[in-house]
DNA sequence: CTGAAAGCGCTTACAG
DNA sequence: CTGAAAGCGCTTACAG
């Protein structure tokens, strides 16, 4: 099923056919009619393959990830497709670990089919792709990594989500903010850190550790078995220790959300929802960041200009019942 | 840069400059390498649409999904990339949720890209992707999810994985195991009790719930309140299960592993690893799933007989330290 | 051993 | 208003 059999069928030529099916050139209204009807009732559908080689756009884009986990990496991919499919644009998926060789097979790949354009993405906003893709023939967009000099480059804006959950303890009337998070060396702690040190003050300290359940265990060991006075809210730097600090708040006997009201970061549903009670928690957005990403390399591929730098996307706070309080009310 | 370029640059036909990159035809080996030098030097990258448009291959496949939170779908997804990234085949991902609108999109957008073929994944064995996939003009394969008829479907053999972690704890000394399981309208869950009935008998119960914490903490509080007999070991539908009932037993003072041994399913390493103490669990082999299949569907595009029907790839045991025992000694 | 020509399926100036 | 021709970048019979 070529335009041929379409022209053939329809008794004019593939210039014509052509024509007609792509709502160009000029011609009968009911020759054109005719010629899709027609074009329809054989079941044609134009080679993308052809069409790319002619018009230099593939309606293809790469996405390339090294968080072979997905739970950064899924979201973002969901809103980079929703975005492109109705333009008609299929996305690869290339998980490439953190092998320089396998990243680079990717990217070659990926130019060899013509792809319109790769959007980077990663675990870490602080930490670039085992590749480097600064002096490609296509544009490129950074979502959730870091990106490369003058690039695009977009990610969360993890102060404002620090501070949207301080806030909200706060206005719950929580005055001992405690906050227990991951590794010092990660950006994003540092900066909901000292956003946290913002809205919190010092009464309370920060404990930096690792991304894990157990973490947040030990953390709230270590602060109720001093002596003196006790938070009565601790905000966590994902939804992981904020688990284990709502379970070991549990087993010590303290009530969650009525002695202490805790948050969490990341709102990563399948967490959130099963811990008792469930989270609270900020949610960075990433579908959102990820549709961001697509039209953005949407917009360079087809030559729009984009204005290069760093964009910061909101968080936003998803309430459950770990910090009693009703959905945000403004 | 394209053949014209390095003819140029080699002073010699484009037939030639093909034929030499290639490796085919007959030529002068010094005119061979030198064309190849040459198309090296100045960075010359065959143009894949071009290639795909005369060879009808264009060394692309979709991966076609429902399963949006890629529990299933990523490691799925991670095996049939690494299958086919040594053969030049990249893949597109389609999320395409339930929705059947979607799904058509998807597929009429990977034809006209002029995929080798497609693979269907999902969440769920017993059901079927909310599209029709049974006459395309490219071959299908199945993978975690139901296939149409005479196709080539890919999944775990859910009562050998059940078997395994039965005959684990039976060796382990386990005499009164459990089966605290997900809803009874799944295949799998069936699959599941009845190997577990085979091998454990019926001194403890099947309890069908939901796949979440909550019911594997409500259904330890059905069995262990009840007078009797306590089961010595529980196998769990799921990890989610299996912690939930972990965590019930703590509560409760009983030990795990020392008084019961618990399995899970799926080992979903983030649950497994996080539940105190570690989860042995069920691994489905999904990435050796994603595999198969894509080395499976590009045998199909190149014409290679493949028999049709089900295949069932094998799971195995991953021990940690819910059940106490060492790593299995086979 | 090498090259001119035809062609993959399509689009787009350009004639008529 | 419609069609013949050239061409996108490549490969492959077919001549020479």
């Amino acid at each position: 099923m070529t335009i041929h059999d379409v022209a053939a069928a329809a008794g004019v030529s593939i210039s014509t056919a052509s024509k007609a099916l792509n709502n160009t050139g000029r011609m009968g209204a009911e020759t054109r009619e005719r010629v899709k009807r027609i074009a329809g009732e054989i079941g044609f559908r134009p080679n993308a393959l052809a069409r790319g080689l002619l018009s230099k756009r593939s309606f293809t884009i790469g996405l390339l990830t090294n968080d072979t986990y997905g739970r950064f990496t899924l979201p973002v991919m969901a809103g980079i497709s929703e975005a492109l499919v109705d333009h008609g644009v299929s996305v690869f998926l290339c998980a490439i670990e953190d092998d320089p060789a396998l990243g680079q097979i990717h990217v070659d790949a990926m130019l060899d089919k013509q792809v319109d354009g790769i959007i980077a993405s990663g675990k870490r906003l602080d930490r670039r792709l085992p590749v480097d893709l600064s002096s490609l023939p296509v544009p490129v967009v950074y979502a959730f990594t870091e990106g490369s000099e003058n690039s695009v480059t977009l990610r969360s804006d993890d102060a404002q989500g620090a501070r949207l959950a301080v806030e909200w303890l706060a206005k719950l009337g929580r005055r001992r903010i405690a906050h227990i998070t991951g590794p010092e060396d990660f950006f994003s702690v540092r900066e909901r850190a000292s956003a946290y040190r913002e809205v919190a003050g010092d009464v309370e300290p920060v404990l930096y550790g690792i991304w894990a359940e157990s973490w947040g265990h030990e953390a709230v060991g270590a602060i109720w078995d001093r002596p003196g006075e006790k938070p009565d809210a601790v905000f966590c730097g994902n939804d992981q220790i904020a688990r284990g600090v709502v379970d070991a708040l549990r087993e010590r006997g303290v009530r969650v959300p009525e002695d202490v009201s805790v948050v969490g970061f990341d709102n990563w549903e399948i967490l959130a929802a099963q811990t008792r009670p469930p989270l609270t928690s900020i949610d960075m957005g990433l579908k959102e960041l990820g549709r961001e990403a697509g039209l953005t390399v949407l917009a360079l591929a087809e030559g729009r200009p984009v204005e290069p730098g760093v964009r910061k996307l909101p968080c936003r706070l998803v309430v459950r019942q770990s910090c009693g309080g009703m959905s945000p009310t403004e």
